[in-house]
DNA sequence: TCATAAAATGTAATCCATTACATTTTGGGT
DNA sequence: ACCCAAAATGTAATGGATTACATTTTATGA
């Protein structure tokens, strides 16, 4: 494989002048360009890109850390962060977590090393001051949770608000005993939506009570085993919200088993609006999460920050949309 | 930050014993290891990977080639490769062609660049020749896509005896008029399934019949739209063979829109099985992938290949399993 | 104790592009 | 024709780990 130097010694010009000719094409004299490129050519010359890498100490890769990528949800997100890394010249490096903190810290020394450009964290549970700290230091953006006071950069949706509108939907088709199953609490998003469908009722003054909140795991066994709780309950709720499609479904199949329909005997909506939700019966309503649009986002304020730009806003929230289809049943419910 | 002559200086050695206590620890004595561990230690010191890798020609890297990750299927088959990547301590870039040739082959120049180590592809439509020269020259392995006459590794399953497969037991079941929807028939993985189909209706001496065979694009819609012509038909068929898990859901969409009932009315049967076939209502009665399965042993296979073993099988077929669920009905139909 | 093989360590070249700085060339103005 | 700034090109150091080969140290046996 012939190197600079081959290239430089054949067009007789310096290797200063080769790389210029790839780097910076217009500092060179149109002259002299012609013969490094035709040198290039002859030789079928391609720069070591390990050794640029080395040398400027930069890789053109950015790193997405997951906790599985067998999700729905992810997917999306990482075919926007690629679009525009893409576009970029940029590369992204998988990093599947499967929820083990060990990995993620692997991950971390990574970007520490240099091995990668920057890093998008995918909702995870790291320790918020580690992130804290890795923000400071390194390119990183946080997306999909929103972590109170956190100084890196999130891109996300505003979990409280959204929960609420879609609890608010079930308290307008006249729902009074709706329940709730969310999703881990230990992850903020999850205690986000928990808080929305609290000011929900509050608003309303219907009393939050504890039988009607159960946590999930964002599961479909979770949506369905939570479900069977509530249906065990002497007064059990006409709806439920729950924090993600997945287990709203499993919560239906668990009324359906339960020989009730929805949603004429128990309304269900969900949150996501995964690819499934529509092909899904009945349909469900959920609240829509703008995911390729969030990995998008988050690529362009990653880039900015591995480009050395200021960031004239840290905290982005993308709008989400409430999707009424048949899970809930019509506004004219009796 | 502190490099190797730091680090050499201070423990009073070479470089050279430096690199070595890091690569081949057993080739140091003992005190001499103590001393430049503690020399490391107290500069804390980390070797620049980036220039390992330069002065190697090796990234500990793969490329992962996929026409989109949106997909259901892929996911889980990167979820095998990277599992078995991580604990030979190799990452994973991923490849989105978004069905763009020209992203294709700015991948393949990648790994001629040898920015990765190798390359694994996930049904692609890429050239024949062109993977097979590939495959040559370079760490490659081709997975879910059977290629006849390739010299390039491959994992995947017999789409032909698999199809045939879902095919007979709709047969079976006491069918004789079955509809295909194929999925695109560029790709040879469609060929074969539709080479499955034809096998098992001439084994029991039923003739194919051109009106029979619809071709999708493995789409929900697709499979939606292509039943809808079946249902146009004088005499439309009794039972569809879906070639995947996706259309066999458009198509069972159709049949209920159309006001008949699945399986009473139309048996169908799928291909993949995917996570939500289960949870679909009729359940799927479908083909099991091993996807996670293939994942794993395609890495295996490149990791040989990247360290230069023999590899003694090249074409590695894995098994498939028909998962009878509610979508054909019960083997007593009448 | 000494010779010798084996083990341990050191020396220095190497991988290749980039770039700060130095030098040469060019072109415009008088 | 000559000067000078600007443009173009060249020189050579640099980044940091790896490793072939050379040298020194250690251990073994007679």
């Amino acid at each position: 494989m012939a190197n600079m130097i081959d290239v430089a010694r054949l067009a007789n010009v310096s290797t200063a002048t080769v790389s210029r000719v790839i780097q910076n094409p217009e500092t060179v004299k149109e002259k002299t360009r012609t013969k490094v490129l035709k040198a290039i050519d002859e030789l079928n010359y391609q720069p070591n890109i390990l050794a640029r890498y080395f040398r400027r100490t930069e890789t053109k890769t950015i790193l997405v850390m997951v906790p599985s990528i067998a999700n729905n949800v992810f997917p999306q997100m990482i075919e926007g962060i690629d679009l525009v890394a893409n576009q970029s010249g940029y590369k992204v490096l998988l990093g599947n977590t499967n929820q083990e903190p060990d990995k993620a810290y692997s991950y971390i020394e990574e970007l520490k090393q240099k091995q990668v450009d920057g890093m998008i964290l995918l909702t995870t549970r790291l320790d918020y001051q580690i992130i804290s700290e890795l923000g400071d230091d390194y390119p990183v953006v946080l997306t999909s949770d929103y972590i109170e006071g956190l100084t890196a950069p999130t891109v996300a949706i505003d979990n409280i608000s959204s929960a609420r509108v879609a609890v608010e939907h079930l308290l307008q088709l006249g729902h009074q005993r709706v329940g709730i199953i969310t999703g881990p609490l230990d992850i903020p998003l999850s205690r986000d939506r928990l808080k929305g469908y609290r000011q929900a009722l509050l608003e309303r003054d219907i009393g939050v009570e504890s039988v009607l909140i159960q946590e999930g795991s964002h599961s479909y066994e979770s949506g369905y085993n939570q479900m069977q709780k509530f249906l065990a309950l002497d007064k059990s709720p006409t709806a439920i919200f729950a924090a993600n499609d997945t287990m709203a479904m499993g919560a239906i199949k668990a009324v359906k088993a339960h020989g009730l329909r929805v949603p004429e005997d128990v309304a269900v909506v969900g949150f996501d609006n995964i690819q499934f939700s529509a092909i899904f019966e009945p349909a469900l309503t959920t609240i829509a999460q703008p995911f390729i649009e969030m990995g998008k986002r988050s690529m362009e304020l990653l880039l900015k920050q591995i480009k050395g730009e200021p960031l004239e806003k840290k905290q982005h929230v993308l709008d989400t949309k409430l999707i009424i289809r048949e899970s809930c049943g019509s506004q004219n419910q009796d």
